[in-house]
DNA sequence: GTTCTATATTGACCCAGATCAATTCAGGCG
DNA sequence: CGCCTGAATTGATCTGGGTCAATATAGAAC
């Protein structure tokens, strides 16, 4: 049952929060780990604690931000649609991730949706109140501009990775992403999604993810269903990752 | 004259910085627009006037960045190189744009080297000094939220472009953004740089490029070498985004 | 103007990816 | 266990874009 359209699109509302998250949740949260306490207290003071079901829709492109949503639980997949009926998946956020930041800080329209592909339980913190807070907390400020760099950072690698790989390399740099486990040759993972989801996060289609698995299969990635085996994590990044100068890492 | 390798690269260092900015230069910066006056005076004491060269290296790839830049006059290119020779540019940045807000703001190595691609004049802002000052400036910080905002909504809208348009599309709608002049059906423009630039910035071979041009050509788009004429926005517009709801402009 | 050179365009060809259609497969249910 | 349904894979074919090579063109120098 992973059809989007069974449940009708949430729209949120102040009725539904309800309950407060507490001030040293957000201290769990990457985005939020170095910033005082005092700020974990404010910050609780203006979010709310929310549950959806899959299909869920959080935010609709070209309409203003409301909340921050810090995800908790559950996965959650930005798209654009062009209206033309296509619609691109720019990324699929996982728990502690977090969720139309940039639209909450500009104040600007969303430029993409943001809907639940499993029942996700996250925090949403206003953004009004948000905003105002900003200016006279430092360290929330600062927390901010180091979420908004790695996601930018994020959106550049992106880029790059669309304008000069195959599809098969940016399958195999997933993989390896995936991954994370630099120290052993083989690692077992799964995939965290649908590979329909993942064909339009990678940017293609699916019959096209079906042939980029295929090509990866003489590079040791070895799949049944949604478990994927790579074999051979070396050669797989010599191929996924052309000449990818040791600091290939995280970066701004 | 336009190879850049006639330049040595050149690596900032502090002695050729001596003259600081006026105050009142940064307000002149979209950056910079709401930031208090005290912010100014205390910007201007940390920042410096550069002058470069064409085909100088401002910063190079996997070094973090030492400077925020401010460019006042000239271009600059934002490339990814894949040291397996191919390289992508990210963006072309032009006068009163920003560079490697990024890595100052995330302290990490940046993920793409600048290049200048005309003579330029910029101004440069100490990023430990930067980083320090925003904590005891929130109108500070917000602008550079704010900014750090639009340049990831940047980064979305060219990652949903390559996912679901054609070069062609592409330039349609890059030449529509250079117009920015919607009230009449016919604008004139001069491209801002080659079209080499112009290619790798689209994400598409120069010879691709020119069959692109060619294409639009039936859509009213005259080009003399540098000089273009769109006789037709509408049907351009038509084409290039597709179904783009109204609400397709700057959002984050 | 003429010449010269770097740049842009065009053509022929090939590969990556899209599309359409046909199976095959995995997993939930009776 | 076998059935059944949505998902994944595979194949055939077509289009967009890359590559290589041959012109044509624009701008600068003369």
């Amino acid at each position: 049952m992973r059809s989007a359209d069974t449940t009708a699109p949430y729209r949120l509302s102040t009725e539904r929060w309800t309950q407060r998250p507490a001030p040293s949740v957000f201290r769990q949260i990457p985005l939020f780990r170095d910033v005082d306490d005092g700020t974990c207290t404010r910050l609780s003071a203006i979010s709310s604690m929310l549950s959806f079901p899959e299909g869920a829709t959080l935010c609709l492109q070209g309409t203003p931000a409301d909340w921050l949503l810090v995800l908790l639980e559950g996965q959650v997949a930005l798209e654009n649609a062009s209206s033309s009926g296509a619609s691109a998946v720019v990324e699929v956020v996982a728990a502690h991730g977090h969720l139309m930041m940039s639209a909450v800080l500009s104040g600007l329209p969303s430029l993409m949706s943001a809907r639940t592909v499993t029942p996700a339980r996250l925090i949403g913190i206003e953004a009004v109140s948000l905003r105002a807070m900003i200016h006279q907390d430092p360290s929330l400020a600062s927390a901010l501009l180091r979420a908004e760099a790695l996601e930018f950072g994020a959106m550049v690698r992106q880029v790059c990775e669309l304008k000069l790989r195959t599809t098969a390399q940016r399958l195999g740099g997933y993989l390896l992403g995936l991954s994370e486990d630099t120290s052993a040759n083989t690692v077992s993972l799964r995939l965290p999604f649908d590979k329909r989801l993942l064909a339009a996060r990678l940017g293609c289609r699916q019959e096209n993810l079906s042939r980029a698995f295929a090509a990866l299969r003489r590079l040791g990635v070895e799949t049944h269903g949604a478990r994927v085996i790579l074999h051979d994590i070396a050669s797989l990044r010599g191929y996924s990752l052309p000449g990818a100068d040791g600091a290939d890492v995280e970066a701004g």
